[in-house]
DNA sequence: GTCTATATCAAGATAGAC
DNA sequence: GTCTATCTTGATATAGAC
C-alpha cells in the first residue's frame, strides 16, 4: 500500500497523491485504502517516516564501508546524500513540497535533522562539519527542486571537493 | 492586489492562497480578483516574478555597499541571503512549497538560479564559489523549511565563516 | 472595474452491505 | 478487509448585472 502511494508520488508528484490515485495504483478501492489509513494525513505521516528511515539507513550503510577515522561519519553522510538519484530521493523530493506546508507533518523531519547534526559532526571541528553539512544539504535540496545550476562535470568536481573536506579538511582557494 | 496575496501567503501559507482569501484581504470580491488575474496560476506567476525581482535587488543593494574587489559579488550574495528573516524570505518560503509542484511555475526560478551562478562566481575560483554558494543556499533552504539544526550562536559563526570564505577564501580545519 | 450568483469539479470522509 | 454509494466541503471559474 505504501509502495503504491510512493509510486503515485514519484510519478505524478505529491500534489496529486489522492486517495483515488493510490487506490487505483494498489488495485483496490478508496474504501480499501481508508481501512489501512484512517485519513490522508496518516498516509503522509507513514510516507515521511519511511523516507526518514531510508535516509538514515543509507547513511549507516556508507558508514559501514568506511574505515573508522575522525570525520568518517561526515564523509559517510556526504556519500549517502550525493548520489545518482535514488528511489528515496525521488520520493522525498516529491513529498517535501507537500509536507512542508503542514507543520505537524514537518516535525518528525525537523527532529531528524536535529539528531543528524551531532551524529555527522563527531570528531570534526564545528566549522568543517557545518560547512560540509550545509553545502551537501544545499546541493541535495537544489537538486530536489531541480534548480541546481551545475552541470555534470561541475557536479562531480563538487562531489570530490566535499568528500575531501569531509575526510580531511583543506584549503579553499 | 499582489500585496494582498502576499499577505495571505505569509499569514496562512501558500496552500491556503485561495481566491476567496485574496479577495477578502484586498477588500474586494472574488470577481474583482479575477478581473486582474485570469487564473490562479497567473497570480502565482506574478508572485514568483516579484519574489525573484526582490531577491535580485537585495543582492544588488549589498553589492553597492561593498568595495569592488574580486569575490565581492559572492560576498554580496552571501550577505543578501543570510539575514534576519525579511519579508521577501517569508513570501518565498511559503511560495516555494506550492510552486515546486508545478514545473511551469518553477521554470523562471530555475532560470534565476542559472543566471545567478555566473554572476556571483565572478573573479573567484570555481571551488570557492561553488562551496560558498551551496552552503549559503543550504542554510537558506533549511531555514525556509524550518529544519535548520543550528542555534543562534552557531548561526552567526556560520555567517562569519561564509563571509570570510566568500571574500578571501581560507582554510577549513 | 467590480459585484453576485451559480456551475462545476475534485477530493476527503462516512456508512453500511457483503 | 474490501467494496459501493453518498455526503460534504472548498475551490476554480464563468456569466451577466450594475
Amino acid at each position: 500500500m505504501l509502495d503504491a502511494a510512493e509510486a503515485v508520488v514519484v510519478e505524478h508528484g505529491a500534489v496529486r497523491l489522492t486517495l483515488d490515485a493510490v487506490a487505483r495504483e494498489a488495485g483496490v478501492s478508496k474504501g480499501g485504502v481508508m481501512y489501512h489509513f484512517p485519513s490522508k494525513n496518516a498516509l503522509l505521516e507513514a510516507l515521511v517516516a519511511r523516507a526518514i528511515e531510508r535516509s538514515h539507513a543509507a547513511r549507516e550503510a556508507q558508514l559501514g564501508k568506511l574505515p573508522g577515522a575522525p570525520g568518517s561519519a561526515l564523509h559517510a553522510y556526504v556519500r549517502a546524500s550525493i548520489n545518482d538519484p535514488l528511489h528515496n530521493d525521488r520520493v522525498s523530493s516529491a513529498l517535501l513540497s507537500v509536507v512542508a506546508s503542514d507543520p505537524k507533518l514537518m516535525s518528525p523531519v525537523r527532529e531528524f535533522f536535529a539528531q543528524r547534526l551531532p551524529a555527522i559532526s563527531e570528531g570534526v571541528p564545528f566549522d568543517r562539519a557545518a560547512l560540509v553539512h550545509l553545502a551537501t544539504e544545499g546541493l541535495w535540496l537544489m537538486e530536489l527542486f531541480r534548480v541546481s545550476p551545475f552541470n555534470k562535470t561541475q557536479r562531480s568536481r563538487i562531489k570530490q571537493l566535499l568528500a575531501t573536506l569531509a575526510a580531511e579538511g583543506g584549503t579553499v582557494p
